[in-house]
RNA sequence: GCCCCGGUAGUGUAGUGGCCUAUCAUCCUGGCCUGUCGAGCCAGGGACUCGAGUUCAAAUCUCGGCCGGGGCGCCA
């Protein structure tokens, strides 16, 4: 007999039927007990009755919580069921008997604090509600691909393991390469950019990013993932465009094809566009509601609460100052911002992108004019000596996204195995 | 990197010098119960982060260690 899901038994109307997972909970009333089954699909009911069968019920009831078994029996209709379902038990198999106390409860009234949760991460992903940040995680990604693909960018992969910094700034994990020492990549950055001279013209990439910033905030990683796409022949406002494509359609996937996942989530609708204002115009809203800040300044935490009270949920803010964005990004017409974006939600900053310098002397020289090291960049710059098309990128954060689109407090939470300053395991 | 805060049963908490033999819930163990669905009832079990100090007396005050949380900076 093939194992039945739990939501199938619901579904299906079979007379007999065998069912596999976790016991969720028992409740022993005497002459008749109940016994929550739990797999990936939800939870049924096995029902017991001591009279035909005294020793599987005795077997059964003192099972502890959380042990596995998997049992056959007849399905019966009951509407003093909530699910309207449940299999009356002829034989049962344990498959592994759960050790008590559980170092956290599954079916408990308790809620326990984040770090006891992810020290039981195991544990902890048994809840349906943890479950579902990672059901819609993934559904968002499949999301981002298929509108990519769509759109003709492929998939590439780019080392993890790298000789130098990608922008400076951020602190690189180091580690001994045979001989010499590497690090473990920050971004994709200037591999999507070497791509962008082969012709390839349009590339993405979803992997892990590392930064080994000593920052302890509810919105930091030293491992997260990054979306990251380039696009050869395109302004700044063109990835803008495409960008709100991929989150609108993200929005819409999950509108259309895991309906059950909606609940709880911020989903907007009948969003197309975001709206795009200016860094100047950004940090006079900041200085209209009160805040002392100069212009070339970056905007502080209270300077974006202060422009996300005026904004909707998304919005970008675009040229920004060319002194306080990476070298990589392409100057504008004046001579004080480059045409750089961040797209935010509220105060929270969700992607960074730009159109990027393509010229090689230009790009040599800013390199230069921020301290680094133009031998660090050798192998960068020369794919911009041989033909390189103007292009433009963004890089995405998707635990941010979906701590944004799960109204989560924690990024940790948006990550099976978070790693942060204090966290090297599980 | 700077600044604030915390650590009490497996989990989550109450307790601000003596009323603590430490509260409550959950949990675990045993018992009763044939329709539970946050099952109920009865009995039992289980904890003050570590070290030093102050004091007649420390979960409670002081100092240090360890572990953790939050804010800012910076970033995705």
């Amino acid at each position: 007999m093939k194992r039945m899901y739990c939501r199938e038994i619901r579904e299906s109307y079979v007379q007999e039927a065998e069912v596999a997972g976790w016991i969720h909970d028992i409740r022993n009333l005497g002459g008749i007990a109940f016994i929550l089954l739990r797999d990936r699909t939800g939870i049924l009911q096995l029902t017991l009755l001591k009279k035909p069968n005294k020793e599987l019920f005795k077997h059964l009831t003192t099972l502890t919580r959380e042990s596995v078994i998997r049992t056959k029996g007849k399905v019966q209709r009951s509407e003093k069921v909530m699910n309207g379902f449940e299999i009356l038990p002829e034989s049962a198999e344990v498959l592994s008997v759960a050790a008590v106390p559980l170092p956290l409860g599954v079916a408990d009234k308790v809620e326990s604090e984040l770090d006891t949760r992810l020290d039981n991460r195991f544990l902890d992903l048994r809840k349906k509600e943890v479950r579902k940040i990672f059901y819609l995680r993934s559904l968002l990604l499949k999301s981002v691909r298929r509108t990519l693909e769509n759109e003709e960018f492929i998939e590439t992969h780019t080392p993890k393991i790298v000789a130098a910094a990608t922008e400076g700034g951020t602190e690189l994990f180091p580690f001994r390469y045979f001989e010499r020492e590497a690090y473990l990549n920050q971004s994709p950055q200037l591999y999507k950019q070497i791509l962008m001279s082969t012709g390839f013209d349009r590339v993405y990439e979803i992997g892990p990013a590392f930064r080994a910033e000593g920052h302890d905030t509810v919105r930091h990683l030293n491992e997260f993932t990054s979306i990251d796409i380039e696009m050869a022949f395109s302004n700044h406002h063109d990835v803008m465009d495409l960008l709100e494509r991929v989150i609108v359609e993200g929005y819409e996937t999950v509108r259309k094809e895991a309906p059950e996942l909606m609940e709880g989530m911020n989903i907007p609708e009948n969003v197309e566009a975001f709206p795009r204002i200016t860094y100047t115009e950004a940090l006079d809203i900041a200085k209209k509601k009160g805040l002392r800040i100069e212009w070339g300044e970056d905007l502080s935490m209270e300077a974006l609460r202060l422009i996300a009270g005026e904004s909707p949920d998304l919005y970008f803010i675009t040229d920004w100052p060319d002194a306080i964005k990476p070298f990589y990004a392409m100057p504008g017409e004046d001579d004080r911002t480059c045409r750089s974006f961040d797209l935010m939600y509220r105060e929270k900053e969700v992607t960074s992108g730009a159109q990027r310098v393509h010229d090689y002397e230009l790009l040599k020289k800013r390199i230069a004019d921020r301290g680094l090291d133009i031998e660090d960049f050798g192998f960068y710059l020369n794919a911009f000596k041989y033909g390189m098309p103007p292009h433009a990128g963004w890089g995405l954060g998707a635990e941010r996204w979906v701590m944004t689109v799960a109204g989560l407090e924690n990024i940790r939470e948006a990550v099976l195995f978070p790693r942060d300053m204090h966290r090297l395991v599980p």
